[in-house]
DNA sequence: AAGGCGTGGGT
DNA sequence: TACCCAAGCCT
């Protein structure tokens, strides 16, 4: 563990202060280009994109999020007006991105810095780390990133390459104190922000998690696990569990005029606060076979076929009734397919969409083409 | 503090 | 097909 030497700055062995600066030396030649990112070098990017970037980041790969990046900083181009906007716009033009409690903190972080920050990002960690949204990763990154500040940024890419690098045999997520100590040491006091992307895309590019480029790497001479040879069994994970495949029915009710009835979900928990076709609850074992918990009493009819989801914590089977109506005899949120882009809906509830549209007689038009989209996923199976 | 919380691409 | 897992946070 690395002692504190007086000046508050982290002693570490002399090969390892050697690490960072063939680091950003490598960043300075391959350091991808992106919307987000100052090339190395130039004035620091501002910090509501850095902050707008990171966000959607968590969890998330560069190429999702380059198109939602640009939406948002093309519609919404100041922390000001982000704060000014509308929540249900937000969630619409984040829907697809998943994870989409991230957008609702994205909307109450962007308030509280323009209410009680004055517009202006706090620049240090800890002020960093009390906005909603932001964790020790977010706040390390905006901190390095938008204002030099030394923090040691740590998230997967990160843990993977220090875990090659020292080969830490320890299984995540339990090294992960020992991984965060060990990235600390090779932080630079200088460019922190450039080295903890470099690290990144590091990760993202090369130390990646199989067939790592190890003839690429600029650090494969220091690298432990490459001199073991164990560079593939790194980082060692503990077994998760299956997953279970939960099941449920959504009501595809139109009225006269073609509209279909949606309905916005609960404020928080999955899917919290996006829009839906009415669905019964998603329910471990057998689809139910009475229309239990549909929005109206109608001759409701199975569409041939079933639409599937998986989340990150299940698998989901969704049979698909449908239903005309002579009236508007539901609350809801009647809207018509050619207006479907205009609400939040996630992408299940697109598959939704794509199924019963796929399985009705409801006339192809624009709006069929574009859930057309969604209805394709898997491969094609060979007749 | 372990599990909830999306989605898509890769192997 | 059936996994893996990604620029994590919240409770």
């Amino acid at each position: 563990m690395p002692d504190e030497a007086p000046s508050g700055e982290v002693t570490r062995p002399r090969a390892q202060t050697l690490l960072a600066p063939r680091l950003l030396a490598w960043y300075d030649r391959h350091a991808r280009r992106l919307p987000w990112r100052a090339p190395p070098g130039t004035a620091a990017q501002d910090p509501y994109l850095v902050w707008l970037s990171e966000i959607m980041l968590q969890q998330t790969r560069v190429e999702a999020v380059q198109p939602y990046f640009l939406r948002f900083k093309e519609r919404w181009p100041t922390v000001e007006a982000l704060a000014a906007a509308d929540i249900d716009h937000v969630l619409t033009e984040w829907a697809g991105l998943g994870y989409y409690a991230r957008a609702r903190s994205l909307y109450a972080c962007a308030n509280e810095v323009a209410e009680r920050h004055g517009g202006k990002f706090p620049r240090t960690q800890d002020a960093l780390l009390e906005l909603p949204g932001i964790g020790p990763y977010t706040s390390a990154a905006i901190a390095a990133i938008a204002f030099d500040v030394p923090a040691t940024v740590v998230d997967g890419n990160v843990e993977r390459v220090v875990a090659r690098i020292f080969a830490v045999e320890t299984p995540l997520p339990r090294s992960k104190p020992e991984l965060r100590d060990k990235a600390a040491t090779l932080t630079p006091q200088k460019r922190a922000g450039d080295f903890a992307q470099a690290m990144m895309d590091l990760g993202a590019t090369i130390c990646t998690p199989t067939k790592p480029k190890c003839s690429l790497c600029p650090w494969n001479d220091a690298c432990v696990a490459k001199a073991r040879g164990i560079q593939d069994e790194l980082p060692r994970r503990d077994a998760k569990k299956a997953n279970p495949t939960r099941r449920g029915i959504a009501y595809w009710l139109v009225d006269p005029d073609g509209a279909v009835l949606l309905r916005k979900r609960a404020e928080k928990g999955l899917l919290g606060s996006m829009i839906e076709v009415p669905s019964s609850d998603w329910i471990v074992g057998a689809t139910p076979d009475v229309p239990d918990g549909a929005p109206a009493a109608a001759e409701w009819q199975r569409l041939p076929g079933i639409v599937r989801h998986q989340f990150t914590h299940f698998d989901l089977e969704l049979t698909v009734l449908a239903a005309t109506v002579k009236a508007r005899n539901t609350d809801g949120l009647w809207t018509l397919p050619d207006n479907f882009g205009d609400v939040a809906l996630p992408t299940v509830m697109r598959k939704v969409v794509a199924h019963a549209m796929k399985h009705t007689a409801y006339t192809p038009n624009d709006a069929a083409q574009m859930f057309e989209v969604a209805e394709k996923p898997k491969r094609r199976k060979k007749i």
